[in-house]
DNA sequence: CTGAAAGCGCTTACAG
DNA sequence: CTGAAAGCGCTTACAG
């Protein structure tokens, strides 16, 4: 059978009432008395009911993580970090992965009283109102992917792409290179990029020729997958519009960009040079070795619960923008002519 | 406030019991006043809470499904496939990975009452006792890894990695490889991967001259990463010994070991053929593109969660073998000389 | 077809 | 320091 708290109470002489002040070492229990019921929880082999705990406690101790994909190592490292973090404190975290049924996961957060949510999904999957029917319901979020969220209800947590973006620009200009492209994945009139902001504001302020020309929006679904860097990359060759380098929106779509580019006789980083983002691991093993402008993935996944969790503990929401960095590997070169 | 069945019942003019029966269809229910129910729910905004549920109902309607990592965008896709498919079927899944703690995993999964768990861990990580005490407590679990489990007490999933070996090998010979590494990532005597057992029976089958000798060993932890693959790589071409085809226990090890050969002045496929497991899509955009045995992961993740709802719904306990496919690219060439 | 009531296994003021 | 009791929000025989 199976053994509730009532046995462990039973066996060690005492009321549930004790067994629970103990396991949840309140310290108001008698040092001798404890011994008593431990001895009892480790003679029954008791483990306690957390459905039950939840139950009277209202805290399911269970969080949610919502992504579209994990094909993609980067949010595969992003959920270890969020998931490792959750753990030491207790946390069970549920993984959603759908690209298509986000609404569902939402009406499942609520009924299965989560206690917190990590949104890490592309923001124009969802509603912002979704998020903030969580949040009625006691649900804390925080959410990734400059959605303009309101940061009184929800907790964010951004990287600098701008920032970022401006300085992977500055980098190749002083590389000679005024004809860059950007492989975007997303439409420019898409807020949650800015990425493309930086990149408009570069091509403005270093006055390039190519404009807004070499700028490559993505199509409807957005995916952001290697076949999509190949099939976009193939497109601008195919347009005819001449560039030297090309930026892209994450390091899986440069690595497909970087296969089109060499299928069609384009030598990287001789006659074009390539940068992505994110600083995924097989970057580095790539022929040639990718530029990335990369970050701590773990940390942003770890970090992500931090302010999470803080929120929780009734800290209130926070916001956080982590670091990026430029790491320079041999996709890139000086601009020839 | 938090509105409840009691709310609902108030503002239906019924019984808790009524509002339970409409909600859980149980078709008892004249329709008239199941209608006022409804009206009252949807009037309410009620939503059912799933911890008090499974409270009563004894089932937590969540699985657990633990991994090492998910930087492997194989597991990634192991995964998904698991979570969609369990998702279809009302079951949230608890993603747990850890490199070092699977032991906490398993007293979580008692404590949290999860209905089922799927254990796709190296299996050296963890004690099949604490398995088996997983299903003395009534929790269903499908293992994969070759573990050697009792089949009538949980469930297992395989890929037939031997007899896939077996075809790779036939393949490279057919080729004109007698000389046909092994980077195995474990070591001979771990019985969980049946890859070295078809690798060796098939060395002894043909009659290769490398005998044992090409078959290189993994060191604790044994983690396979690209990384990895570039250190095994780099060891088998320092140590002197000659071969012409080298085989890999997964994609990653095989990326890895690419790129060693070819800093070393190895031409791949023209010096030296390779092979990898998985078929993960970076290998169709590798240089050259990978040739590998790959498997259906998403189908994978699916078909685990249907043997263990199986079990759940008392079918009992099932295994499964995965079919695997050879993709020749290339990697692979007919051996010179 | 519908309702009263017991039960699921905990926690938490409150008394003593 | 310890215990009796109410409560958390459901489900499920069982009566009617």
């Amino acid at each position: 059978m199976h053994v509730t708290r009532a046995d462990v109470a039973r066996m060690a002489g005492v009321s549930t009432a004790t067994v629970s002040n103990v396991l949840n070492s309140s310290g108001k229990v008698k040092k001798s008395t404890a011994e008593k019921v431990m001895k009892a929880v480790r003679a029954l082999d008791y483990s306690p009911d957390m459905i039950a705990r939840s139950m009277s406690t209202k805290r399911s101790m269970q969080l949610g993580i919502v992504l579209e994909s994990l094909s993609n190592p980067f949010f595969g490292d992003i959920v270890k970090g969020f998931e490792n973090a959750a753990n030491q404190k207790d946390y069970f975290v549920n993984i959603c992965t759908g690209f298509n049924k986000l609404d569902e996961y939402f009406d499942n957060f609520i009924t299965r009283r989560v206690d917190g949510v990590f949104v890490a999904a592309l923001p124009y999957k969802f509603n912002m109102d979704r998020i903030y029917n969580l949040v009625d319901k006691g649900i804390k979020v925080i959410v990734s992917g400059n959605v303009g969220a309101d940061l009184e209800k929800v907790s964010s947590i951004e990287n600098d792409y701008c920032k970022a973006m401006k300085e992977i620009m500055q980098y190749l200009y002083e590389l000679g290179h005024t004809r860059i492209a950007y492989l975007a994945g997303f439409r420019k009139n898409m807020p949650y990029d800015l990425r493309i902001k930086g990149y408009l504001d570069m091509v403005r302020e270093l006055d390039l020729p190519c404009g807004e020309d070499l700028l490559i929006e993505g199509n409807y679904p957005y995916t952001t997958g290697m076949q999509d860097g190949y099939e976009y990359a193939r497109d601008i060759i195919a347009s005819g519009k001449k560039f030297t380098a090309v930026i892209c929106v994450n390091d899986l779509v440069a690595l497909g960009a970087i296969k089109a580019l060499k299928e069609n006789g384009y030598k990287v980083p001789e006659d074009v040079s390539v940068v992505g983002f994110d600083g995924i691991e097989f970057g580095k093993y790539w022929e040639p070795e990718l530029t990335t402008m990369s970050l701590d993935k773990i940390r942003f996944g770890e970090k992500a619960f931090e302010i999470l969790y803080g929120d929780m503990a009734g800290k209130g929401t926070a916001s956080y923008e982590l670091a990026v960095e430029l790491i320079v590997r041999k996709s890139t070169a000086r601009c020839r002519e």
